[in-house]
DNA sequence: GCAAATATAATAGTATTACTATCATTTTGA
DNA sequence: TCAAAATGATAGTAATACTATTATATTTGC
């Protein structure tokens, strides 16, 4: 996988930053950095002015590629989402049940990768840690609008809409293909949030992939009633 | 209901304010004036300074009652769920059977009150708009664990708890209710979020309270199977 | 009805954040 | 090699998220 992926190029709506941050040593140093940053301290406690002290850059440097926190957050969270269409591709490739390629697609949501897989300076597991807890922070405020016309939720729409597709192929007049996956997609993340941090809001078990299996059944079930 | 609920006190947790706001007419004042705010700005433009302005008190006197806009916001929520509880109780008192009784409490969370009903100072037609939008907020952050201990997600688990012996009763070995209904309730907001400001993320309906019956659906699909 | 306790107002101050601006220096690439 | 572009160094600003202090109201318990 990881030499298929190193020819790739994430594609990132060119509204997610001011300049593309993998034209330029610093630009991969700001990327590579802001997650090992986010990752440990959260969105909130995590500075440009930090970012520019691990960094060894002035933080007036780091405006150059992103006009915000907000925006850098935007761009992670977007290629992140980018990154798991590739994943996607690969993982359906020549799989011709539209049951198994949704099941995989569901699977791939709540996977994360053991190795620390470093693709374009983006460790993956982390930005993968950084979706889970951060990534509705990029929509959830008043400024989405603005951000959505900059593209901020395209990789994310394509995403759903590329599985979504798969859904109607098991069930033609299924209506509610985005509904049903976002709804499971978001869960996803927050039950392995609330099984960290809020058990008594989730129902843990020591099973492997029970979360992955709760989200396949409860897809199944819906699309073919 | 109204002269029912004025007769009830919610009881949010202690560990949520410095002193309980509902005790002096400064501190209702800034549960009345923080959703108004809240609502109308977002909450990370909401600050204690523009709040203490729109009261005519200073900022200072704002800290004596909430240490911080997050445990404001902590406290507001925890009222909102306190107050869903309620609700949740007179709504399906007297019904026995415990599909209507889990039907009415999935209709309930997605329910607003269409006239701007102001219990203890709260417009709950605002909060129920803020919970959506802000909510999570509460707690997608790393001093979750610290909220805890504080006791600022009781409200919200004992909802949850409450709803999930119902799903029991209709199913006795079912093994998930709380994961089955923190993905409904959160995904229920979520979707309200998404027909406003990003369409492509769920499948708006012109019917009434699709995604309620969507919901509906999908919970009573999982239970049963 | 009054003193004591308590709440609030008024004001000031601090460290940090989220930027913007300017200019010198280094890197690059045609 | 020379100009353009990127970066570094430095400074500055308005706002945020608080804390502290002291004076003035207001409440309350006796």
């Amino acid at each position: 996988m990881d030499n298929l992926l190193s020819n790739l190029k994430i594609k990132v709506s060119d509204g997610l930053f001011q300049i593309d941050p993998f034209t330029s040593k610093l630009g991969k140093s700001i990327i590579f950095h802001s997650v090992e940053m986010i990752t440990e301290l959260g969105f909130e406690k995590f500075t440009f002015k930090k970012l520019g002290e691990s960094i060894g850059s002035p933080e007036a440097s780091i405006y150059r590629y992103f006009k915000s926190k907000n925006q850098l957050l935007c761009y992670l969270i977007s290629w992140y989402w980018g990154w798991m269409e590739c994943r996607l591709i690969l993982e359906i490739a020549n799989i011709s049940s539209p049951i198994v390629r949704l099941e995989k697609s569901i699977a791939l949501v709540l996977s994360n990768t053991n190795e620390n897989l470093l693709i374009e300076e983006v460790e993956v597991y982390k930005l993968h840690q950084i979706t889970i807890s951060e990534s509705i922070k990029t929509y959830l405020n008043k400024d989405v609008d603005n951000s959505n016309k900059e593209g901020a939720f395209l990789n994310y729409k394509q995403f759903v809409e590329r599985v979504s597709k798969i859904i109607n192929e098991i069930n033609p007049d299924y209506k509610f293909p985005q509904m049903l996956l976002t709804t499971i997609f978001e869960g996803a993340h927050l039950q392995v949030f609330f099984g960290e941090h809020l058990p008594r809001l989730t129902n843990k078990q020591n099973a492997p992939d029970y979360i992955t299996k709760f989200y396949i059944n409860l897809a199944l079930q819906s699309i073919n009633s």
